[in-house]
DNA sequence: GTGACATATAAGTCTGACTTTTTGTTCCAG
DNA sequence: CTGGAACAAAAAGTCAGACTTATATGTCAC
């Protein structure tokens, strides 16, 4: 899935940049460029292309007599989708999980009121399919099956809500749904409170009830919001 | 401001990241790097980096053989600072501003019921006096230091929410807000409704009143989307 | 201490040669 | 005519080396 490996910079990359957003660099520490270069055993070429890479998530700084300077973490930008995967594969794990879940209440309410306005038929019909498909794996430990609708469910409401923003989280939800199922516990099947909603939902965008979309969809993001101060006080 | 310039490649980028999100290269046109290179007079090498940094923003793929081909606008990295800036600079301003404005009414409500949890007392006492600020600038044509306290308060706001993937649309906020004084009309004043709602935001949040506080942001937010209704239906 | 100057350093740039992957074509067998 | 294998060309990818430029820091005179 995050096969980004592409090239030698990109395999520069993918050791590189969780090491910084992990922490392993700490905001302030000066690389050089030819020092990386030797250590990951690649030309000054492709170990800048890494760098200018980085630069651009505005994870580090290079300046000239000075080198490449790991900047603080509230400069970068963690909206990048690489930045976010990487630190939710790291020691960050549990606080990244947690801004996405807050920025998912904040967002996918609204984006639910706007696809009740918005959404075509097929969406419509894609949505209420996604809620039967959950419905349906709801017990008996087919957790898997229930995660592929449950990403499905709200991939679509993102995407119907006709804005494009939105709709670009959707791969960021799916990484925490994802992660909710893989690396938190989940044992027991899901809360059958939450797969109701989630058909409700379905109805309302169906019906076009912007408002009653909006607010079953605030009960789920404060479910998951719940369900994290649970795991983790 | 956008005084990222820095080196050829940066200069490059300000050049054809612009090009490319105005759709002057529609999704699927094929550039070389080596042709791209001539052109801007730099060298291969120089080029490279521009792309890989354009391809670290979704808006290019480079493949063998084939070239450097632009991505549909779908996949484009739309929550990229820059690729914010380089679209609110083209012909997709009005588009872009939408989805922002959009943003803000869903980000910005939860920002500011979390500040009233969270914020400190001298995040109060800044945001009262952003507030004031706005107060005392909101009547005579002092557009400028009005914005100039608008977008200190909204920073404060998203800053106070202590998520740090709110804060991080400070920028983005921002611009959203000096565009609307400076590109969109905004001969008269500002509306005094909203500049009341702003103190009664600071006072809820100082009287950490998380609901109240969210209501009015809401009422602020839903302001901006009717604003940008009566300019573009 | 302060300012001007020198120096060392690391990024930045350019060039040219070479490698690798992938596409599209050609050509032969069936 | 069809299908697949072999081949050739094209463009990105990689590397090495030489050179340029900005700039932090140290030095010295004042």
């Amino acid at each position: 899935m995050t096969t980004r490996g592409r090239g030698l910079h990109g395999h520069v990359l993918e050791s590189l940049g969780p090491a910084i957003t992990a922490g392993e660099y700490p905001p302030g520490s000066v690389l050089r460029t030819d020092e990386l270069a030797q250590r990951f055993e690649v030309s000054r070429s492709v170990m800048r292309e890494a760098v200018r890479v980085l630069e651009s998530m505005y994870l580090v700084e290079s300046r000239r007599r000075v080198g490449v300077t790991v900047r603080p973490k509230a400069e970068w930008n963690v909206f990048d989708p690489q930045v976010i995967r990487w630190r939710l594969a790291g020691a960050d794990r549990p606080h990244q999980l947690r801004s996405l879940t807050v920025l998912r209440s904040a967002v996918e309410p609204i984006a639910a009121g706007l696809s009740a306005r918005h959404a075509t038929a097929a969406q419509c019909a894609e949505l209420t399919e996604c809620a039967l498909g959950m419905v349906a794996n709801s017990r008996g430990h087919k957790l898997e099956e229930y995660l592929v609708h449950d990403v499905a469910f709200h991939r679509v409401i993102l995407n119907a809500s006709g804005n494009e923003m939105f709709a670009r989280l959707g791969d960021v939800v799916a990484e925490v749904l994802a992660g909710r199922t893989h690396h938190e516990v989940m044992f027991e099947d899901p809360d059958p409170a939450a797969v109701t909603l989630h058909v409700q939902v379905a109805e309302a965008v169906r019906a076009g009830d912007a408002s009653r979309a909006e607010e079953l969809t605030r009960k789920i993001t404060v479910g998951a919001l719940q369900e994290l101060d649970i795991l983790a006080p």
